[in-house]
DNA sequence: TTTTAGAGATTGTATAGACAAGTAGCCTAG
DNA sequence: CTAGGCTACTTGTCTATACAATCTCTAAAA
């Protein structure tokens, strides 16, 4: 693992652990320098990462500083997971996998020119809680993984590209819509009819510049909540 | 202006003329070097910032490509005015100054210990293509800005702050939930009872931790589309 | 013809040092 | 007692260099 990954990860362990609490002051470049005996603009990468990250800011002539965390709830601002999502904020989860089949990607994702496009579609249910919440359909790009086999209960998709194909998957472009359920959500999900839905549509690029999946996925908008961090400049 | 900057500007200007279209090359870091006489850490940081804003992805021993851009909708990773967003997007955008009066911080935002905390409130209309389709309450804390006096129709809270009163905002906090419209929404955006309300509540910092406002921006939910550029590890 | 080896290009990581700019605290001159 | 200045500390920007890791392409070898 790389040096300032290293230090990245220490602090914000600690940074979570509480041993820097809201607003106190991280150590300095300088610090971090005999600290971990690296250059410092190693110790500038790590803790740029957690500015990034809306960890800490920085302020120039004063040090850097905690920001106060809430982060309860469901970020879109990350490439992750259902199953990673669950495990960060410790919420009995559980995932049901529907039907794995054939399949073309649908034409509201707008990709390519109106050549169908295999693929093969996951239809998966979450559930938060023992509540149903999200209803997921992947399409996964036949050109990138031709078949889907071993995925059990316990795997996610994510786990399945990257640690048994040795894909690594890079970016992801989203929307946002709020949009009426349709019949295939209030039978799943039990709604009234007047629940809408928070549909995150995704598209998901591997290292390579590649598309390997779309993904709708569809929450009942009363237990959607989405927390962001923004920087301004 | 930093030399990293100004690189950073030129190269995005040109992706944004064409000179650099979906998938092609741009220069490497040592071509950045020559073109620019800066060493290839400046060079470098000006592509990182591109990459943090989705633009462009590196691919180790390749080189550096261009993303496909189709940025066409409501983004809210980051912190930008409703008049920078429009401008942007080039549509047609008006803004109507509803009321500012005197008051205190909603519960909803949770600050601070039950103590009222005093602010300016102001709520605005914004109708996009002349139609209505957001309504912004902001919560300007006093302790920051004691009065706003000159809010013309064609300046923002954002502008008034940073070139009115200099000071420099540095990020904020967003929650995004789905909320049913009240009596307030319906009446103002001609709603019918059915469409949901997306809520967007902002905390936003400046550059010295203080938080400077609140906000709530409400947007019809069948109006409201969001992307969102999502990086992995 | 196919495979292998290597050279060249490109990005990734790390170091050491320099100066600029902003902040805070202390101490002295008035 | 106050105002100003000095100093130490911190972050921001920039340079020059080195080596590692990965990819592409070409040329040589089997």
């Amino acid at each position: 693992m790389n040096k300032y990954q290293i230090i990245h990860d220490e602090l914000l362990k600690e940074i979570n652990d509480g041993k820097y609490p809201n607003n106190a002051m991280l150590p300095s470049d300088f610090a971090l320098m005999n600290r971990y005996h690296v250059a410092r603009e190693t110790s500038r990468k790590a803790v740029a990462m957690l500015v990034d990250e809306g960890y800490v800011m920085r302020i120039k002539g004063r040090g850097t500083f905690v920001i106060n965390q809430n982060r309860y709830s469901f970020p879109i601002s990350h490439v992750e997971s259902y199953r990673e999502l669950a495990a960060r904020l410790k919420l009995n989860e559980r995932t049901q996998l529907l039907t794995i089949t054939d399949s073309e990607v649908p034409s509201v994702f707008e990709y390519g020119d109106d050549t169908p496009v295999p693929a093969t579609a996951v239809v998966r249910i979450r559930y938060l809680d023992n509540e149903p919440v999200i209803i997921d359909h992947d399409y996964v790009l036949k050109d990138v993984v031709p078949e889907i086999k071993k995925l059990s209960q316990s795997v996610s998709l994510f786990e399945l590209f990257e640690q048994q194909l040795g894909l690594v998957i890079s970016y992801a472009k989203k929307t946002i819509t709020v949009e009426p359920a349709n019949a295939t959500d209030r039978q799943l999900m039990g709604l009234a009819e007047s629940i809408p839905i928070v549909v995150i549509r995704s598209e998901t690029f591997l290292n390579d510049g590649r598309i390997i999946s779309f993904t709708e996925s569809r929450h009942r908008a009363d237990r959607f909540k989405s927390v962001e961090f923004s920087r301004r400049h």
